[in-house]
DNA sequence: TGTACATCAGTGAACGCGCGTTCACTGATGTAC
DNA sequence: TGTACATCAGTGAACGCGCGTTCACTGATGTAC
């Protein structure tokens, strides 16, 4: 509106846009391939439909535009995993709810999921912290139940350790071995958390 | 000895040695890096310290090379596995000594663990059938365990699915998250199984 | 309203690199006589 | 025992490829006057 100190009109409005399509192509190559090292610069440019060096002007290098990606997408995990926590009241049903989401999420991106988990060194720095917090949320869940006396845990960081350990299992070894006689999704979260449930389905004592 | 129809005198024992070097440079490579790619087949003739074409007397291709590794680890971890289920008598102590021995294969060998149950397409044919078998492995000794009244399942193949996500989980988390605070592993193999133990010490019911 | 100009998102050509694979070869080894 | 020869494990040079990145550029857009 003032006519002093205007400077970058950001033209046309392909600035943010452009941007914004080597991201998706970015995180659609991810997902496809399930590997870092498949997304190249070059094919994302094709994609996209422009040439390689345009997409220096949005990103750094091929490896930021990675980064970019997978912080994304572990924010996204982590969002949805406190979004279905904060949709159940029942301590139970939110340990549940949360676990489920965790799945979920895996279950729809499992190429991603596959690269934020799997990588060596990656985890470290302010991601590090993030997915301890994660963690975390998970911790307090599992302490919740037994503090309502809904769930049977002496050591509810060792257990959750054991349960985040099958989740991730799934999360992960699903998607590669379609072959394998799957139970569903829901069938195996509630197996999973069954033999912690006070009076589970399955939980019996001989 | 006798003199008519010699052939294939195969000199100076190299052939076969240097089939073993080229298997072994492969197989340090793959743990190494743990990542199918990055084994090459210029970096395997560097550490074995002959040019790159030699290669092709020994293996058809560089993938070929990583496949004969692949199928060998595959065979080794379930020798490892038979093998601790046959050191044990009891159903229980047949049990765990079996999931043991597949956390300790795996963590001996990270990289190549990771390659093994991480590729998208590779459990196919043979290799699908040994991967079913291993698991049926499991399943049978969770099976004994209930049936000689060590186990509580109301379903083997659910139970044993179960455990081996965790199992999993385990292997797989462990190399690439080092800043967890992580159980020891007999710890967390106790936790995985405590749950189906018939009086096992977490297994309390409230 | 019309013209000269600055801006800057996107381009095309080129670089050096490491890769898997091919090909004609070399040179030590063991055999035939 | 000595010599000519066949064998064949391993070599060096070269190929075409796709990659990440650089560089000087172009050409449409919006602004100043």
């Amino acid at each position: 509106m003032t006519q002093g100190a205007a400077r970058k009109p950001n033209r046309r409005g392909e600035g943010t846009r452009l941007r914004a399509d080597i991201f998706a192509a970015a995180a659609a190559l991810i997902e496809e391939t399930g590997s870092e090292q498949d997304v190249t610069l070059r094919e994302i440019a094709r994609r996209v439909g422009i040439a390689a060096p345009s997409i220096y002007e949005h990103f750094p290098s091929r490896e930021a535009i990675v980064d970019a990606v997978l912080d994304a997408g572990f924010a996204e995990l982590r969002a949805a995993v406190e979004q279905a926590l904060a949709s159940q009241a029942d301590p139970w049903a939110r340990l549940r709810a949360g676990c489920a989401a965790y799945l979920n999420f895996a279950a729809q991106r499992p190429g991603q999921y596959r690269i934020l988990f799997g990588r060596r060194l990656h985890l470290t720095g302010r991601l590090a912290a993030a997915g301890d917090e994660t963690f975390g949320l998970l911790v307090t869940a599992l302490r919740d139940c037994a503090a309502a006396g809904q769930c049977a845990t002496d050591d509810p960081t060792a257990d959750a350790t054991v349960i985040w350990l099958a989740l991730h299992g799934y999360a992960t070894l699903h998607p590669s071995l379609p072959g394998f006689a799957w139970p569903s999704l829901p069938a195996v979260l509630d197996r999973i958390l069954s033999r912690y449930a006070p009076a589970g389905p399955a939980g019996h004592t001989p």
